[in-house]
DNA sequence: TGTTGGCTTTGATACAAATCAAATATCACA
DNA sequence: TGTGATATTTGATTTGTATCAAAGCCAACA
């Protein structure tokens, strides 16, 4: 949340987010078809977002972190219209829409905040369409690797050193890909000495050998 | 605009949207790195949005036309990430911004509107991703044609004849694949007794066969 | 502490789409 | 009306990733 409000403003704030869900791994945090009534802040655990079809395959859009939002989806028909899955236990604010509403025809602040967090997510989602739209297997474990340490390392985490809590399925199904793809592609890095893997733990030894494989986009 | 407004409300909300711009065919109505101050809402023509990266490969991200939003990328950041470019003459509304904030906080309506519109175009990169992550080559194009179809049809359109304002490229680049595999798969259609296809020009010949391959997935 | 089941790795092969290449069609404009 | 530029189609070949298959690893639990 921004700062910049009065003690009486950060109270009512405070009431929006003040109740708690926990959630275990593996449960649903909502629903596609759902009824969307709130937005979840996660303030502790990693989500996974996935739209599935009607034959059962899944496509997995997103993961999510402390910090960060997930339900937007559900606002436009009052429905959510995709599925989020707790990857670990976790714990989120539970914010229901209309008090978000409500107070951010109140504080201008507020309604900003609202806005850029939706804007992000459009603009998140336009970088992943150019993953899956134009690079290479290797290209996008790279531009995935990067990501999730730049956004652990900004929650106090290490730069380089990854405990994954998806699973290659999951990722391949993030970007576009195929599990087998994606272990080959771990091996690959791993024997060039960029990476070094060990299941779910990940360290990224040459940051600079992946930033040059995700720009090359050859 | 939905409805539901006094005569009063709906002086100050024209008001916002009075300004026009003309964008001629191939000129952009903004671009990645421009100041964000507007929305923009499509009257006439059609628009291509599109990221590229540093060494020029482009990923079109949408095709836009009469009646949608575009420029939703730049308020995250005070500026645009993205490209907007009119497929043919067009006309838009330039709708400040900060005006829409404001009227928001005085008409919850409004308010809502603006939250919708942003859920909807997440909803809509949510089901790219989908066709960009699982899909073939066939099913893509099909589900780019029924969408287009469908959209075109709720603006007063034939249901079954579509003149395409974007190139064999751009139909690839946006859903990932090589202007060659798109004008094969055009033939494949066209062979198969599916559609009529002659350059620009496409007819549906059989919707449910559009349907049957998108909702296949094999 | 052994067993079960899920996840991951690795190998061999198949295939869809990319790439390379050339011919044809269309449009803008001199 | 011809000419050049651009867009499209089609063919031949290559290639990256999927698929099929099997073995290894790990964690949970009986």
């Amino acid at each position: 949340m921004p700062l910049g409000f009065s003690e009486n403003e950060m109270k009512k704030i405070d009431d929006v987010v003040k109740t708690r869900r926990r959630v275990k791994q593996g449960d649903l945090l909502f629903g596609d078809g759902d009824t969307f009534t709130s937005l979840f802040a996660i303030r502790t655990g990693v989500f996974k977002t996935s739209v599935s079809t009607e034959d059962g395959r899944e496509q997995v859009i997103g993961f999510q972190m402390a910090g960060e939002i997930v339900g937007l989806d559900g606002i436009v028909n009052d429905a959510h219209s995709c599925n989020a899955v707790a990857l670990e236990d976790a714990e989120v604010c539970v914010m229901p829409f209309s008090n978000i509403e409500d107070l951010s025809r109140e504080f201008t602040e507020l309604q900003r905040h609202v806005h850029k967090i939706m804007s992000r997510e459009i603009v998140r989602e336009n970088k992943v369409m150019m993953l899956l739209g134009n690079m290479r297997a290797e290209e996008r474990l790279a531009a995935f690797l990067l990501n999730l340490v730049q956004r652990l390392h900004a929650r106090g985490f290490s730069q380089s050193e990854i405990v994954l809590r998806m699973t290659r399925e999951e990722i391949g199904s993030y970007l576009g890909m195929k599990l087998e793809t994606v272990s080959r592609t771990f091996s690959k890095f791993s024997d060039e000495g960029i990476i070094q893997v060990k299941q779910r733990y990940v360290r990224i030894i040459k940051p600079e050998a992946l930033k040059k494989i995700f720009n090359l986009q050859a």
